[in-house]
DNA sequence: CGTATTTGACCGGCGC
DNA sequence: GCGCCGGTCAAATACG
């Protein structure tokens, strides 16, 4: 947070050039998300015009879990019912010290790229939230929290400080969800991903014309917030930065929008074989899964195919793949 | 009328 | 200690 004010501007949007740059960490370490033999696996995010050629009508999850798939595909895997979105360059963010925030001030990669080249810190050296919210129980917290500022109103500074110690307190052991970021050429701002979003915030960027807005998934139990800003320096792409992990079913409320781009024989014939994927999977998963990300996928692949191929492959299957993406592996 | 969004206020961490 | 900043809350408002 300190250096993106020197010079906000001349940065790429390239955390990985950058993490090279950060002689001691290599980029597979700095960024796991992505593997040596992955398209991701990228000094240079893929230039616009590279993807002019790319026919958007039909990119399914699917292209992005094939070895073949590029920023675009996973765009598709996160907003596939914005036919205009391209992927240009997920990455991961760390929890770090609050300075480190990916979405820093400013531009997120700026933010990112400039914690990676001038933080000493290590990636998961701190942990520290801003947020008094506990994570489990956001729901129960928020109400919480409520009743506190009511309290706080009435009564004081007695009740207040002792809530407060009891936050310094737990805020210790509260460690802040892994996060990571894409970014997305997309007019759009908030892209569907297949869950549902509550919109609890929007703070304007500093150094940006360009709002930042928070979501929250709306799930009761589901910690999952994201970050969703749209880069100044390319007004085109959408910066979306998830944290935590969904612990919950897909709601199903998506047919017709994200759910129409997959099709059971294409999501069956799903190949996992690079490391990326499974990383992906691993990332989008929630935690406790059993085995590892790709066979879970299979298993659920296979399910729906078996249970869709009768039907219109087209019609609404996201919602019943996305949540098997994402859902917790149910005994 | 219920739900989602907007938006100003507030809080806590961090750098100076 | 102070100010800045990111993140969150919650009342007000908009919307279907």
């Amino acid at each position: 947070m300190s250096n993106e004010k020197e010079d906000p501007t001349n940065y790429q949007y390239d955390p990985f050039l950058n993490n090279q740059q950060h002689g001691t960490t290599t980029r597979s370490s700095l960024f796991p998300f992505f593997s040596d033999n992955s398209p991701f696996y990228n000094n240079h995010p893929i230039p616009t015009h590279s993807l002019q050629g790319f026919d958007p009508s039909f990119l399914t999850f699917t292209d992005c879990l094939h070895g073949s798939m590029d920023y675009t595909s996973l765009s598709r895997a996160f907003d596939m019912s914005c036919s205009s979105s391209e992927v240009i360059s997920p990455i991961e963010d760390y929890p770090t010290s609050k300075s480190a925030d990916l979405v820093g001030s400013g531009e997120a990669g700026a933010g990112m790229a400039n914690e990676n080249s001038n933080n000493p810190s290590t990636p998961n050296s701190s942990v520290s939230s801003s947020s008094n919210d506990t994570p489990n129980e956001e729901g129960a917290a928020k109400i919480g929290k409520k009743d506190k500022q009511q309290k706080d109103q009435c009564e004081d500074a007695d009740e207040k400080s002792k809530k407060v110690m009891t936050n310094k307190t737990k805020k210790e052991k509260k460690q802040r969800e892994p996060r990571f970021a894409f970014l997305t050429k997309s007019e759009i701002d908030h892209l569907e991903d297949g869950y549902r979003w509550r919109k609890y915030g929007q703070k304007a960027v500093k150094n940006s014309p360009y709002p930042r807005s928070y979501y929250r998934c709306t799930s009761q139990k589901c910690i999952v917030k994201k970050r969703v800003e749209r880069s100044f320096q390319d007004p085109t792409t959408v910066i979306t930065t998830y944290e935590g992990q969904h612990n919950h079913h897909c709601p199903a409320t998506l047919r017709g929008t994200a759910a129409g781009m997959l099709s059971p024989s294409l999501l069956a014939s799903t190949s996992m074989g690079s490391t990326f994927q499974q990383e992906l999977l691993s990332r989008l998963l929630p935690p406790n899964g059993q085995g590892d990300p790709s066979s879970i996928l299979y298993q659920n692949l296979s399910a729906l195919q078996q249970q869709q191929h009768l039907h219109v492959p087209d019609h609404g299957l996201l919602q019943d793949v996305v949540p098997s993406f994402f859902h917790k592996q149910e005994p």
